[in-house]
DNA sequence: TACGAACGGAACCGATCAGTACCATTTGGA
DNA sequence: TCCAAATGGTACTGATCGGTTCCGTTCGTA
């Protein structure tokens, strides 16, 4: 076959998952917009959870690696990372974090999407850690926490004002914490 | 009758829907809990979304009211927002703030979750730039601003990792911004 | 004591949910 | 060319979804 199954599956699950919810979307319309059969769909997954870990592994990944990209091309500074913040604050899909979202609605502390939520979250921390201690702040890793906390202050905001502001607003404040 | 089937609903829903989200608990199981009649629920709710807004509206109160309550024991200073935060995200129930995961929850930009949780961003952020002016500080509206991102991301943070620590954390960069 | 409003219970609606089983088709590699 | 693996389509399950309707009961109040 042309495509694989599975591949179209986690790029339309993603999609949709983003923008409508975990619950709002069903198996039904996940295989009517994939065009993927329905059988295809529990041979590669055992489940609907299934999916959706493997859409949020595959979420956090593009996004890290999209978070690198656009903090090196404006220098590696740490602060940079709340100028990439505003920028994917502005697209017209803009919906907050993916993580996030899936963590509040799984509602259960021991569900597989708080796992990888707190992955994810632990590896972008580990990220903006590596900058600080590169840009040569001794106290790199509590700055590192709390510049997280800016950052999911911001993308919560965000989500309910629109556009980039409130990453402007997060980078101010770290502005301050770094003196 | 001796209880009013109305409070008992929004009760029973503002427990229900914070502690395991709005779409995962049904009208069976919502009437079922509060021991009201089908029948009266749709006499006092056109639908379960009125009830969301309703349940949404009362929760902002109390956690406002709480929130003032807290701060004005500890002094009425600034600052005491973010303990008043740490004691509740202590607390086992805790699952950060029952707006900001109705409006995640919710997806669509124009619900009445979105609204509702953007009127209740409003109201705390108001308290608190009244709380910065009567403390003296001339800035008093952008450093609200900040403070909400601060809080926000307090929340999520405590979310993920339960505790008062977000908080704690949350305050040291306030402390920060006072100068 | 009598009345009307508020109430709880149950039957029912069509739609959708996640998941299973079976079948014909299409594919890339041998 | 041929075959095994992967695939898409359809029909189906039992459960649950939000919502409507009807009925007998219970309440506060006049």
């Amino acid at each position: 076959m042309p495509t694989r199954a599975r591949d179209r599956l986690v790029e339309t699950a993603g999609e949709l998952f983003y923008s409508e919810g975990v619950r709002a979307v069903g198996i039904e319309r996940l295989l009517a917009v994939s065009g993927v059969g329905r059988a295809s769909f529990y041979r590669h997954f055992a489940s609907k959870d299934d999916l959706v870990v493997a859409t949020l592994r595959d979420y956090g990944e593009r996004w890290c690696r999209r978070l690198e990209q656009q903090v090196a091309v404006r220098g590696g500074g740490p602060l940079a990372v709340f100028d990439a913040l505003a920028d994917s604050f502005e697209q017209p899909a803009f919906r907050g974090c993916a993580s996030i979202n899936a963590m509040v609605e799984a509602a259960d502390r021991d569900s597989a999407a708080h796992r990888v939520a707190a992955e994810h979250k632990r590896a972008v921390t580990d990220y903006i850690d590596g900058l600080l201690e590169r840009a040569g702040y001794e106290q790199h890793g509590e700055l590192a926490e709390q510049f997280m906390i800016l950052v999911d202050g911001a993308i919560i905001t965000a989500v309910r004002e629109r556009g980039g502001e409130s990453a402007r607003r997060a980078k101010a404040v770290a502005s301050v914490l770094l003196g």
